[in-house]
Order: structure tokens, then sequence, then C-alpha cells
DNA sequence: GCAACATGCTACATCGGTTGTGCAATTTGC
DNA sequence: GCAAATTGCACAACCGATGTAGCATGTTGC
């Protein structure tokens, strides 16, 4: 690790830059002290209570002058005032803060949701704020707690292990919850459609090795997970749809860790299967090492996407989850009256090639 | 889409589940009202400011009996109590909130900093608040703006565009800021040693081809990205370790989207180079589409390490930033007395095979 | 010329905590 | 047995914004 003075010393490509602009330590002339509706008051020779109304657009339906309007927005801009929104939430009750609780953030699939939640959050006006809790469930309660603690509008409980605690947890200090990607019981939920995706790609898998190769091996996932079962549900029908059976050894529900994937697979008890049903990316990364590293070749099929992985030439297909349905739907169910604690599907996109 | 009751009407691996539990919509029996610190107090028989101290930790240098606290503990437990942390930072003027603005979720580098962003914040007792502005210069003031507003501590800008303008903005409100990723000259930054990456994976690329095949090309970033210039540096530098140059129309600095990688090799106006250098995995993407769309197999090295395009058959080196080392360096460096606004290089890893 | 109304603002209580100050009640010192 | 010291807590003044209630002016109606 090296330390130097800003921009490179041996820098040729990059232009010096004059050090004496530099701001010493991270005090400006204001120092410290933020700038309240009090100081503008002051400096506009009116009440607090009119710089409040005037700077949170309050002020026409209050009968303030728009000559007062004017030089208090001025004065505001020329001083840096940025509202206190600690204290606005707490006088006024109403955060404009919209939680998420994320599993992780190691696969494209979530990378999505997370911007795409957060700019849909913004477009109506609130504040995103994510947190990501390692698919710890005490984590995600002590996540939960602490955005209940800033008074967040509502909590979006995605892929977590147990939605209906956070819910609970939430309703006791009358915050609604919502669950994306796995559903809870007692709060409404958006969720993939894990058994027809998960089928359709079992079909795929099954119809490109051919009659006589039997079942897949499905790797990866948590068994107690609603989508997990749904997707193995899913891979059983379509073997059943093609006159074969999956038996309970060809389901490795080892997990989500790509390590668990890779030594499932290296103390198989029988022989490998021609085909392997993988059950989201990080198992699949566990999978292709093992398949790199004991030189073997099989057709793989993958529950979620990545563009790199779609370009591996065993991969037969990857099933996409429709993301941006997924997060519109989510944001559909905020403005419901509080609606019911059921699921809505959505189905999935399969790629091929 | 489908709509259903909890847990498909037809799963049948599914145990299904008694309804008469479920809590109707999210209100549960204690209806809305939060518990204070005043009810507690009422309901202990003690005042308000015993409970405050008792439930902040500070009681014990408040001289408060062990069995008072320990009788107010049960009670805040028993009633649900979470305190207000906005009340609580409004009143303290510490939110124990760190802030970190992001550029994008949607590869590995990025999503591991936020990973392990968050996890040393928590332990650090801070609350990790994260918020992707997309590469927009302005959504990135925007977000800082919005984080001042609620007061952080502290905002660490990861990948900004323009971390100076965050820097000043959040200096107005006296919080300081860092930038990791890339680096501004008013605040300390923590990056990566791009030089030394990028002239390492361009030796070796430029000695996988061999001496005779002429210069590599340089494919994505912006041109006035500090990082996409030292890389660009370190390439150069490369070439002319081995008696090459490296011209500038081999430098195809077309931003950060794979679209605009695959079209500028569309457009390329001269033969195409034997070996790509790629600046980010996001470029690789394009540049990936583009070989199969065009059947060419070029080998390539990326700056920036995916687990899958590790394993393409035409990487020859991807070079992984030390994200735990930059992570841990910029916690480092928030324990400076608010120091020089000096850039902290960390070296990178050079992973091939 | 005076009531009635509109206009443009201010005063003040409030949200839920935090913390310096102070004061009884108890314990200790001698 | 009385002063000094300690223990255990309550009071009240905040933090910064919000919104209701109200109070001066100026304007209109007749």
């Amino acid at each position: 690790m090296l330390r130097q003075a800003f921009f490179s010393v041996n820098a040729q490509s990059v232009k010096q830059v004059e050090t004496s602009a530099q701001v010493s330590g991270s005090q400006g002339k204001s120092q410290g002290r933020r700038t309240t509706i009090y100081d503008i008051a002051e400096l506009a020779g009116t009440s607090p209570s009119a710089v409040s109304a005037i700077l949170n657009g309050s002020w026409k339906k209050r009968r303030i002058a728009e000559t007062t309007a004017q030089r208090v927005i001025d004065i505001a801009e020329a001083e840096g005032y940025a509202r206190n929104l600690q204290a606005s939430a707490l006088r006024s009750d109403r955060s404009n803060v919209i939680g998420m609780i994320m599993p992780k953030y190691d696969n494209r699939y979530f990378g999505a949701i997370a911007e795409q939640f957060e700019a849909k959050a913004r477009a109506r006006g609130l504040f995103p704020v994510i947190t990501c809790t390692e698919r710890d469930p005490e984590l995600e309660v002590a996540a939960a707690r602490e955005m209940i603690g800033y008074r967040v509008d509502c909590i979006i409980a995605t892929g977590a292990t147990d939605p209906d605690r956070i819910t609970r947890t939430a309703a006791a200090a009358g915050i609604r919850t919502l669950n994306l990607d796995l559903p809870g019981r007692e709060a409404p939920s958006v969720i993939s459609d894990n058994y027809n995706g998960a089928r359709e790609l079992a079909l795929l898998l099954l119809d490109r090795i051919g009659p006589a190769s039997g079942p897949l091996l499905f790797v990866g996932g948590r068994g107690t997970d609603h989508n997990t079962a749904e997707r193995i549900r899913g891979v059983r029908d379509a073997h059943e749809a093609r006159g074969l059976a999956l038996p309970e050894s060809h389901v490795l529900t080892c997990g989500y860790a790509s390590d668990k994937a890779q030594s499932a697979l290296d103390t198989l008890a029988f022989d490998v299967p021609e085909a392997l049903f993988v059950n989201s990316t990080i198992s699949l990364e566990g999978v292709v090492r093992w398949m790199r590293s004991n030189g073997q070749t099989l057709p793989f099929g993958c529950f979620d996407w990545d563009p790199f992985a779609a370009l591996l030439e065993e991969n037969v297909g990857m099933v996409k989850q429709d993301v941006t349905a997924l997060v519109s739907t989510i944001f559909d169910r905020l403005d419901e009256p509080s609606g019911e604690a059921d699921v809505i599907q959505i189905p999935c996109i399969l790629c091929t090639e």
C-alpha cells in the first residue's frame, strides 16, 4: 500500500493540479454550524414558521406573499440550507424513507432489484435505504428493528429467511411490510413463478440429453426455502412429464454458498447424472469450479441469469426472473389499502443460448 | 401474472398452512401507537429521563439502581419498545448513520464493497445506508444532500463522478466525506493501484500473443475518469517495456455500458488487434457479445474480476481489486484526525488461470 | 363610517428523546 | 449524633421543524 499526494507523483498523463486551492480538513468557511430555519428567519426578518412553510412548499395555502417566499428561498440557497429531515420526520411522523432488506449483493438478480427499487422509490419521492443481511435471520430482524427506529414508512423484505418475523416486528410499531422474492404469510408478497420457470428449464435439459439418460441432478438452495421447494416440484413434474422419476438422492439442497455446492458434488455417492439443474448462480460457481477441477463438462441449466455464465459452453439455459415486473408490482401493492397477505407470482423468462 | 392465496393451491410438496392465525392487514393488537419512554416511565413509575438513560446505556454513570434498570428494561422488552432514532439523533446530534454513495450494483466489485462496507459499519455500531446513483453526477449530489438531511455522520463516495462536489456539499453542513475507488482532491481517498494492476495485466497479454503481434486494444471506461487514465498509462508503459507503442486509435474509452463497447467494436475503422484489454466487467459483456456474434475468439484481459468471466476460454487474466483492504483502509481513515486529502493506493491481485 | 372579510404574518405547543443541574434520602466518618 | 459524602433519581431546557390558532393590518360592502 502506498500513500501519496493527490494524483500519483509520477503520473504523466494526468495534469498536475495546483494544491493551493485545497480545503484543509473538511471544514469550509461555514464551520460545522448547520443553518436552520431560525437562522434564515433572522436573516430574512420573518418568523421560523414562515420559513418552514416556505421551504417545504406549503406556503401557498398558508397565504404567504410571493415576495417574502422568494426572499427566503434566495437566502436559504445562499446559506446552503438543508432541512433537518430527522426533525421534520419527528414532527410530521412521516419519514419518507422506504427500507429494503436484501440477502446479498453477489449476483445480478439482487443487484438489479436494488437498482430498480431505488429508481422507483425516488420516482415516488421516497428515500430508499437498502441493507444487506447475509441471509442471517438474526441480522434480518436486527436490521428491521433499526429501520423501525428510523420510522421508515414501509419495509420490503427481499428473499428473507423469515419474512413473517419481520412483519410481526414491524407491525408492532405500526409499520407495513411487503415480501419480495420469497413469500410470507402475514404480508402481501410478490415472487417469481418458480414452479413453471423450473419446469420449463428442466424440460429443456431433459430433452437436450435425450430420453434414455435418466434424471437430472438438482444442486443448491435450501430445502426449507419456499422457492427451492417450488423449483424442485417443477423439476419433479418435468421428469414425470417425460416418464422419469427424480429420486431424493438427486436433490442436493446444500445451501447457497458456492463451496457447499462444490463439496456436495465432490462427495457424491453415485455416478454423476448427465445434466445438472443448478438452483442459483452462486451455486453454479461451485458447480463450474467442480467441473473444471474434475475435467468434467456436463450440460447445465441454472435458475437465475448471469451474462457470463450464459456464455459458458456447458450452459443450456438460464431462467431470468422478471425484475422489472417484480419491482413494479411490489410498488403497486404499496398502494393497496393495506391488503391481504396473498402472493402474486410473476412469470420468468427462459433464456436459451 | 397470477394471484393466489398463500402457497400455490396446487402445491403438493408444500404443507398447507392453517389460515386462522393470519393477522388481518398490518395491524397487530398494538394499534399503530408506538411506545415511547413516557409510556414506559409511567408503567415503571419513574421519570422519562431515567428510562432514556437506562435504555441508551448511560445509566451506570447516571447512578441508577440496578433494580430500577432491570424493571424498565423488562417493561420495554414486553412493550416492544423501539427507540425513536430520529428524536435521538435530533437531540444528540449524532445519527450513527454512515452513508455510502455507489454507482451501480451490476458487478461483483461494487457488490463486494457494499457487503463489506455494511459488515464493517455494523461492527462499529453504525447503521449503513447505501444509495446507488447510476453514475449520474446530478443524482450523486442529490443523494448526498438527502444524506446530509438525515445528518449522517460521514459519507463515503464510491466511484463518484465528481467526488469533490459531494465533499463541498457535505462540508457546508459540517459532514465529512471520504472517497473510495475514485480519488478526489478535497477529501481523503482510498483507491486501487490502477497503474500497476493494468501494467501487469497488459504485460501478461502482450507476452501471451507474442512480440510480433502489435498493440492491444483498450476497451471501456471514461477518458476523463482518473482510474481509466491510470490504467491507460499502465497499458501504455507495458507496451513501451516490450518495445511497442499504443496508438490513440487503440484506446476506446467508450463509457461503461456494455452496448457502447459492443458498438465501438462493430464500427472499428481498422483490423482488430490480436488481444483486448477490457476496462470493466460491464464493458466485457459487450466485448464477449461482439465476439460471439462475429465468430471471433480473441484473448482478453479484464480489469475487474468476475467468477464466470474468469472461466471463459478467451480469458487470459483478470485484475481483482482488493476489496477487503480497500474497505478496511477507508474505515481506518475514518479515525484519522480529519486528515489530509491525500490518496492511498491498494495493490491489486492478478488472477490468471 | 363601521361591520365583514381577506391578507400576511407570528406565537406557541409539539414530536420523542438527551443531558446538565439539583435535591431529597440514605449511608458513612468520627 | 451530626456533618459530609454518596446514592438515586426528577426537572427542565433543549434539538429543528410543523401546524394550529390568533392577531394585526388593509380592503370591500352598504
